[in-house]
DNA sequence: TAGATTGTTAATCGATTAACAATC
DNA sequence: TAGATTGTTAATCGATTAACAATC
């Protein structure tokens, strides 16, 4: 029972590995080296050696890597092996675009539900999933075993949102308001700030332009 | 002209103090220490002094930082008090996301166009933009000096229109689909992987399961 | 076996935190 | 002036890169 936690800035770099394998695996390559991966993800070899040795020996020397049997590895490790569950609050345009992208539901992520408060949305079927309000949540959560909510709307309403969510046994919140969700210690918060994302874009962009007109 | 660059981390903090800066304003507060905000952002004050002080001394020994300064110099650090002409490529439910969230309009990014190539969506008006085919695309960047493009669609097509984006001009590119792109060194890319954020969030999720259920 | 490439240790680099003199 | 708090230097911590022995 070793506590080793591993770094977010590793965790962060898995679901690019996986892509890229899922990418070697498509186009029928069968093994890849560290180098070789590293010259086409444009980061070093040893970090890639250094990231995998965390969870594991998965290559073999003289060798490199089996892509499948690596590609699957990464594939547990995110818990894309289990079937999560997935409730989205918020049927807006940002709701439904993530109820439509179907890749989620190969992933083992499960639309289960859609839940809003405008009346005129409830009832509404995307994808086969029936919107319902928002009274409807707790029973919903727990009747369908639910650990995980997308969460889709103004951050007005999300902090009350969260805690309703939190109360009825969620345990994983896909944030999208711009808001900061207090949430107890077990359960987990992933953000998506779409306005600090655009806002980093316009400064690398702006230093970009000064530092093509020579200023700074 | 000393060309310190400043770390990618610092730059990914500013768009946070900015929204907590922008809320203090909301709520009438006139000044703040760095040991205060520390406490509101979960973030030591050294952190908060030694990035702020990477732009400049905002603040005042025995008096801490004026909130709207501060607010008004980080934004103009971010490039929020220059307007930025913006174009929206895929008008699915992600691009009419990002076309109705008013407060990129506030912060200066005008969305000027959007576009598509699926015929039942070209001609329809979002909050009062057309939508236009992508053979439009160059001229249209031309004529209305854009520099900066979302990019919300799927990612086989996002490679191809990458391309025509930077030779039609376009500096700054919102990438939403999942792929990587190849742009020339002077155009920046910000991406937005979705489903990258999702397996994190399954990541944490599991891992923390895991951790309650005594495995490792 | 010889060559290739991993797993892993050691060295470097960068980012965060602590401390405190400067100063309002 | 005394107290508060910054700006900034120094110390610590963690992450990345380099190097190489282990081994397939």
């Amino acid at each position: 029972m070793e506590n080793r936690t591993i770094s977010k800035a590793v965790i962060s770099r898995l679901p690019r590995y996986y892509r890229y394998l899922g990418e070697l695996l498509e186009l029928g390559v069968e093994r890849i080296s560290s180098n070789e991966l590293s010259i086409r993800m444009k980061v070093t070899a040893s970090q890639i050696r250094q990231d995998l040795n965390n969870f594991g020996g998965f290559g073999q020397q003289g060798y490199g890597y089996n892509v499948k049997y690596l590609y699957t590895e990464i594939g547990k490790i995110l818990g894309l092996d289990r079937q999560h569950p997935l409730i989205i609050i918020g049927a807006g345009n940002l709701g439904q675009a993530i109820a439509n992208y179907a890749n989620f539901e190969k992933r083992g992520f499960i639309i289960k539900g859609m839940f809003d408060i405008n009346p005129r949305l409830i009832g509404l079927v995307i994808r086969g999933i029936e919107i319902r309000g928002v009274d409807d949540l707790e029973q919903f959560i727990q009747e369908n075993h639910v650990q995980m909510a997308a969460l889709t709307i103004p951050k007005t309403k999300a902090p009350e949102i969260a805690e309703r969510l939190v109360n009825a046994g969620i345990k994983a919140i896909w944030n999208f308001a711009h808001v900061d969700l207090n949430v107890p210690e077990d359960v987990v918060v992933e953000n998506v700030h779409l306005s600090e994302s655009l806002m980093k874009l316009s400064y690398r962009l702006c230093s970009m332009q000064d530092e093509e007109n020579g200023k700074e």
